[in-house]
DNA sequence: CCGTACTAGTGGACTAGACCACTAGATTAC
DNA sequence: GTAATCTAGTGGTCTAGTCCACTAGTACGG
């Protein structure tokens, strides 16, 4: 118990309290510091920290959003079970998906081309007349085998510098944070199912008109300006979304 | 303008204060009686309505995560537009999700029944070993054309006096919410890509082995009682989900 | 004409309290 | 023994403020 007490925070950073507070809780929570089942009290919390339940509260609120800490009126405040299965959705690359599946993610690039995308690419992208983007198609594998066939598209004026081979090497969205200071914001996806065209079936490795998991997906930075559009087409019969819904 | 100065609250009502500021703007916003665009200052909320600001923010907040107003720091908060084609994923029934998509929905009952379910549900359900559910399939319609076909099980032991009947009638949600006072909290879904089999294709009149959406879904109650577990079978050509992604 | 400085207004973060309903365990009364 | 009561602790809600960084418009000075 009173792991929490280890706790740091800065009082003069320019990351708020609330936000240090949830993520050195969120990770201990993920590296088992905290145990399921292990209480955590708001008044506790905030004395230990030396600042205000409203802000202990805060912190808690955000962890509870993604199902990590559970509430009980009048007993207290717990540390869930892990569930791997089902995760809130949250806005995550290939590469951290397939991680939270338990897989290894690889991939492939078929395709580096800077250009000028379709009308409807360039509009959800909010380019200008001449401005284009990097169109990137990749194979994307898990565990070895193939899982998704990806084409994104990525306004070139955010990362003009962004060479085939960054891609190659790893994650899109950390070259984007890291490299370019791009801070993703959310995303709006758009999930339907498909059967595969011939192209398609064949990198997948499936039947042709196989059934496909096909997202779009726009992802916008966290001044709302759109970043990236892609298409990701799943092996219907390897990949399952989940979600996590809320009434009101 | 002015127009939240017309909200009315019950201070001594048992639904909160944030609560009710949140559902009167959700209406006005809705309804069009605050266009898009409106600028909503929370000083301003706060003083009209007579609560303190952080009352108004926490009522604020909640619409912002549902996409139904947006801030600009240092600018203000404002009414969105209204996005018909994403929408924040709330938990609905068919009939609500079709309203919001401009459809009308209706459905045909094709089976009512009360019997032990299988294993793997009656875990889900968690029910005890003589407890039952019902079985309700039904045939989903959106302006009469069909658009999935849907078994659900729900546990009996919440609704004992439920009638093939009711559900002809109306929302299955909305029996169990007025008439068993049963609270909808949350749900965990599962989309996955299928072939429809043959009896599948029949019922939703599309071609044998043809790409449908499939949608397991599992609701709980607010104090997480599992209350129903559904399976939708969309048609692939028809339907798409739309969610909303967040970054930590 | 063009910057620069001022100012009013905004949301973001935070504090230090308050009262309430609820839970669970201990104590007391019968 | 059991039922009713008390009590400490919990989260839920709410108040009435504070200070800060930011925006946008306005006035002023060169």
């Amino acid at each position: 118990m009173n792991a929490q007490a280890s706790v740091k925070l800065n009082k003069s950073s320019f990351t708020p309290l609330y936000h240090q507070i949830e993520q050195a809780l969120r990770r201990q929570i993920e590296q088992g510091e905290l145990a399921p089942g292990q209480a955590i009290s708001e008044r506790e919390l905030s004395e230990k920290l030396k600042v205000s339940r409203m802000t202990a509260r805060q912190a808690l609120s955000a962890l509870r959003e993604d199902g990590l800490i559970y509430t009980e009126r009048g007993r207290g405040t717990f540390v869930a079970e892990q569930k791997l299965t089902v995760h809130t959705r949250q806005l995550l690359g290939f590469t951290e998906d397939m991680r939270r599946r338990g897989l290894g993610a690889s991939s492939k690039v078929l395709a580096f081309r800077k250009l000028r995308p379709e009308a409807a690419i360039a509009e959800k992208l909010k380019l200008d007349e001449d401005e284009e983007a990097f169109e990137i198609t990749r194979l994307r594998l898990a565990d070895r085998v193939p899982m998704a066939y990806e084409t994104c598209f990525v306004a070139a004026p955010l990362c003009p510098k962004l060479k085939c081979a960054d891609v190659e090497r790893g994650s899109l969205y950390q070259i984007l944070e890291q490299e370019y200071d791009v801070r993703l914001g959310h995303a709006d996806e758009v999930l339907e199912a498909a059967c595969a065209t011939a192209r398609e079936a064949e990198l997948l490795s499936i039947k042709p008109r196989a059934a496909v998991l096909v997202v779009t997906r726009t992802v916008y930075a966290t001044d709302d300006t759109p970043i990236e559009v892609v298409r990701s087409v799943y092996r219907g019969d390897r990949y399952q979304a989940t979600i996590k819904l809320k009434r009101r």
